[in-house]
This record gives structure tokens, C-alpha cells and sequence, in this order.
DNA sequence: CCCTTACTCAACCGTTCGGTTGAAAAGAGC
DNA sequence: GCTCTTTTCAACCGAACGGTTGAGTAAGGG
């Protein structure tokens, strides 16, 4: 249970259940009984999806009587977003050199002058 | 084994030897051999590993003889992207709006005549 | 003071997950 | 035609997951 950061948020949100009560957090706070009712599971259940989504670092609790209010702490989603934009852009870049090889090897066209020089000969 | 491509997207990427996959391909498309060389663990492993991510969309593979070269899909990056920039969008949307909540009850000094009338009462 | 509400803890259950080993499939090279 | 390389398939294993039920805890409300 010692997973990285990182890993946690993305198995907190590999739940569709888990992600429904972002969604639903995103728009207000709710508590346990709140979240579960939509949902055709035990209360305990949803309990359990919230410690997952907590120990991701999605979400907080605070108390009101026996009530445990849940919150949506967004911040964590940057952990994510960085990841993703990362690796995106790598890729990408990576492309659009390809692209810039592929542009660079033209039809060769015999008749076509302009494409018998390459640029970069060995 | 059916679910839905966004859970299949975040739980692919929830296994910290998969991120690194996906991190070296950003790089260079690689064989399975090549993938498994730096992980302690079987080229089958690896190539289970694989499959994940190829059910989720991350990854494709073609043929080069007896090896399979897998290629980063990088467009399936955006379905996690768009989701998760949805709620933070919603979430910071509510926090803002609170924050104009918190600015329009200011500190309700009672020798301030200009805080004695309040917005919506009752 | 009960009693009800709101929630968590604990034990259990079936399934999935990440890993293993062993065997098979598919090609290239001698 | 063998053999070596690369990869997958299949069976198995222990741990974790998502769910359940049942009991326990904490705090208001009659």
C-alpha cells in the first residue's frame, strides 16, 4: 500500500464509480450519505471509494456533528495534467520531426530540379 | 474485462512500470525485448504489461519479422485531459465564486455604516 | 436517557492484477 | 532442415480490489 503519488491519483480515478463523486464534487460539497444515494451500493462501500480517493490526495474531509462533509481538492490534478503534458509533448515533438524528415525526402521527382539536392547528404 | 476507455486509460497508467513504458516511447518506438531490458522482471511480464496498454488506446503494434515494435498513441492523452480539465475548471468555478462570496460579506463592522445593508437578505 | 442518524471498522468473498514458469508459435540465419 | 531469437499463450500464485454484512462509535433530537 506504499504506492507513489502519481499512481494512486490515476487508480483513484480509474473508478468510474470514483470519478462520478469527483464530478459531483466538483459542482459541492457533499457527505458520505449524499454521495452514496445516487448509487446502487452500501454506504460502506462509498466509505471505502472515499479513503481511496483521500489517500490519492483528491479530496479532505472535515466533521459537522456526525455528518463528515467531503471536499475536492483540485491541486492534485495538476500532478496528473504535468505527467500527461510531459510525455504529450515529447511524442509530439517527436512527430513533428518526422514530419520535417518526411518534408525533407520530397517526391523525387527526376523532371523536378529542385528536388534532386537533399539537404544533410551523410 | 469491459470497461468503459477512460478507466481503462487511468488504470493502464496507474502501474508505475507502465508510465516508464510510456515514457520511453515518448522517446522512440521500441520492441518488447528492448522495453523489457531495463525492468527486473520476465519479457512476459513486459508483454502483459503491453497489452494493457494497448487496450487502453496508449499504444499500437506492428510487425518487423519475429519483432512487434509498439508505437505511442499519444491522442488518448486528450480524453484524460479533456476530463480532467472539466472538473478542475468546475472545481476552481466554485471556488472563485466563493471567494466573490467572502468579498461581498466584508468584516461587518458595526461603526461601518457601508457594511449595515446586505445583498439578498432572507 | 434512549433512539435514531451518520459513519467507520472488521471480516469475509469472488475477481482482477502483477508476477512467475513452461511451452508454443513465427521468423531469420546458417 | 535445424536452431536461435522474439514474442505470446496458458496455467498458476499471492496480493489487492470492490463489494457485502454485521458490529461498533459518535453525536443530535425526542
Amino acid at each position: 500500500m506504499a504506492a507513489d503519488p502519481l499512481s494512486r491519483v490515476f487508480a483513484a480515478l480509474a473508478d468510474p464509480t470514483r470519478r462520478d463523486m469527483v464530478a459531483r464534487l466538483a459542482v459541492a460539497d457533499a457527505t458520505v450519505g449524499q454521495l452514496a444515494e445516487p448509487y446502487d451500493v452500501s454506504v460502506q462501500a462509498v466509505s471505502k471509494h472515499l479513503r481511496v480517493l483521500q489517500e490519492a490526495g483528491l479530496v479532505t474531509r472535515s466533521r459537522d456533528a456526525q455528518r463528515r462533509p467531503v471536499h475536492l481538492e483540485a491541486e492534485v490534478f495538476d500532478l496528473m495534467t504535468a505527467w500527461i503534458e510531459r510525455y504529450r509533448r515529447r511524442a509530439e515533438e517527436r512527430y513533428r520531426r518526422l514530419d520535417d524528415v518526411l518534408a525533407s525526402l520530397p517526391d523525387d521527382d527526376p523532371t523536378d530540379p529542385t528536388t534532386t539536392e537533399r539537404g544533410t547528404p551523410s
